[in-house]
RNA sequence: GGCGCUAUCGUCUAACGGUUAGGACGGAGCCCUCUCAAGGCUUAAAUACGGGUUCGAUUCCCGUUAGCGCUACCA
């Protein structure tokens, strides 16, 4: 496996992206055992240029570049070569080289006998495509840095690449590339194209107007497990066909096969307002729920001390059970778990305080007896449990009744964990502080 | 405009011409339950359209439409 930077365009080539394409990669945990950067190799792909002028396939463009996107929609047909540089003798060509004059290398498209491009696509099946239809594309740019076209396959063949997977943008490109490996004298590599990642609009994804969607440590800033990121990618755009989604990498690697891919392009669920597709977020949550306690401990504390938090190892341990099931990000763990890392609660509402069919007063009551109960019982699960279940039946109060005061009282909210593991993370200290403290925010209404 | 690729629930996807068109996410409902989750059960939801071929088309062929890609001295 092999890592190569297509670099060869400068201007858009900064070291943020590249330093972010190998931080994501890094971070997924696929390995390669080599690494290139095009624009180290220029020569070769120079040399290879030459070769291919050398045998008349290739001829000097002396006219200026075309300025940016250029007119796709054109009613003039399709653009395919400029008659005065193709047909330019070789004498008034290397002259005007000579001279100094800027020129860019240009393949020549046969044109005499117009004849059909042939490969085969190991997704998409064979393909052909008239030489009529191919314009004369470039190889070199007026600077003298390569195309992508003739980089890669320059590349493609001096490395030995046998097989190029890459996306369906390029399989109209794959007749210029067929053309160039024929030219260089190299047999052209198994192609296998894959379908395009799209938005929710069906735009091709892009970094330009994506952004953050397209950028892998993304996810690993949101807390995404890089095997359940994995996981979906692969999800996309292929499928094992046997209904199996959560799948090991091994298992992945197993069942792979070009056959599996699909030939239409799939759609990245995200929005505005929810960034992440949810099925992948479902997916992460699947992962975080079947990790082993203590692995999912590990990942988790990076998170929480980033947020400038501490927590002792047994805390954290009873947290992670407590969350295990509640969070689909590793990020969640802070919003879920918000009330385990602060010591003063966020400010809530003391109505909160008041139970189903219950009023202020029993609010306060189940307080007070809760923190007699808490006062003295094993500050345990069990033991916790057995005695606030006690202390509602001698209250004569519904068990729900007794507890939601109390998680409100600890948690600073109504949806929490369970609330004898909860109030076993907190400790005893900080239980009855809150306990008190809701008491007498109780009184103010 | 030219050339190419594609078309199954909202989304990701199954169904080597014969299925009540399956699964998953998300949605809805019920159960479980100390709240929230998780889990279990149930449910709504799709073959773009028109022609062929065939005893029979989601499936094969043609056309239409739509989407996407390429048409750069970007990749």
């Amino acid at each position: 496996m092999i890592l190569r930077l297509d670099d060869t365009d400068v201007e858009r080539n900064t070291q943020e992206s590249v330093d972010s394409i190998f931080a994501g990669l890094r971070w997924l945990g696929l390995g390669w055992d080599e690494e290139y950067k095009q624009s180290e190799r220029i020569e070769l792909h120079r040399r290879i240029a030459s070769s291919i002028f050398q045998k008349g396939l290739a001829y000097r463009d002396f006219t200026p570049a075309r300025t940016g996107d250029g007119d796709k929609s054109g009613a003039d047909g399709p653009w395919l070569f400029y008659p005065e540089m193709r047909n330019m003798s070789s004498e008034e060509s290397d002259r005007r080289a000579a001279a100094g004059e800027p020129f860019a290398l240009r393949f020549r498209v046969p044109r005499d006998v117009v004849r059909e491009v042939c490969f085969h696509d190991a997704v998409y099946g064979d393909q052909a495509k008239s030489t009529a239809d191919i314009e004369d594309f470039a190889l070199l740019r007026s600077d003298g840095m390569p195309t992508y076209h003739l980089g890669s396959c320059a590349d493609d063949a001096d490395l030995g690449i046998t097989h190029i997977v890459r996306g369906q943008d390029h399989l109209s490109n794959t007749f210029k590339h067929v053309l160039i490996f024929e030219a260089a004298g190299s047999a052209p590599p198994t192609f296998a194209h894959l379908p395009l990642l799209v938005a929710p609009d069906g735009a091709k994804l892009s970094k330009r107007k994506h952004g953050p969607v397209v950028s892998v440590t993304t996810y690993r800033d949101a807390g995404f497990l890089p095997e359940a990121f994995i996981n979906f990618l692969c999800l996309l755009g292929w499928s094992p066909k046997n209904d199996r989604e959560v799948m090991a990498q091994q298992e992945l690697i197993d069942t792979f096969s070009f056959e599996g891919i699909h030939r239409s392009n799939a759609v990245v669920n995200f929005k505005e307002e929810d960034p992440f597709d949810p099925k992948a977020a479902w997916l992460n949550a699947e992962y975080i729920r079947t990790m082993a306690p203590a692995d999912l401990s590990t990942r988790l504390r990076p998170v929480i001390e980033a947020a400038g938090f501490e927590v002792s190892e047994d805390k954290l341990a009873k947290i992670t059970l407590l969350l295990q099931e509640r969070i689909k990000l590793l990020r969640d763990v802070l919003t879920a778990g918000d009330f385990f890392f602060q010591r003063e609660l966020a400010p809530y509402d003391a109505a909160e305080l008041i139970p189903q069919k219950g009023d202020a007063a029993m609010a306060s009551r189940a307080l007070a007896r809760g923190r007699v109960a808490l006062a003295d019982a094993p500050f345990t699960h069990d033991g916790l449990e057995a005695a606030l279940r006690n202390a509602a039946t001698e209250l004569g109060i519904k068990t729900g009744q007794m507890f939601q005061p109390i998680r409100v009282a600890v948690c600073g909210r109504k949806n929490a964990p369970p609330l004898f593991g909860t109030l076993e993370a907190l400790g005893r200290e900080l239980s009855l502080e809150r306990i008190d403290l809701a008491a007498e925010k109780l009184k103010s209404l």
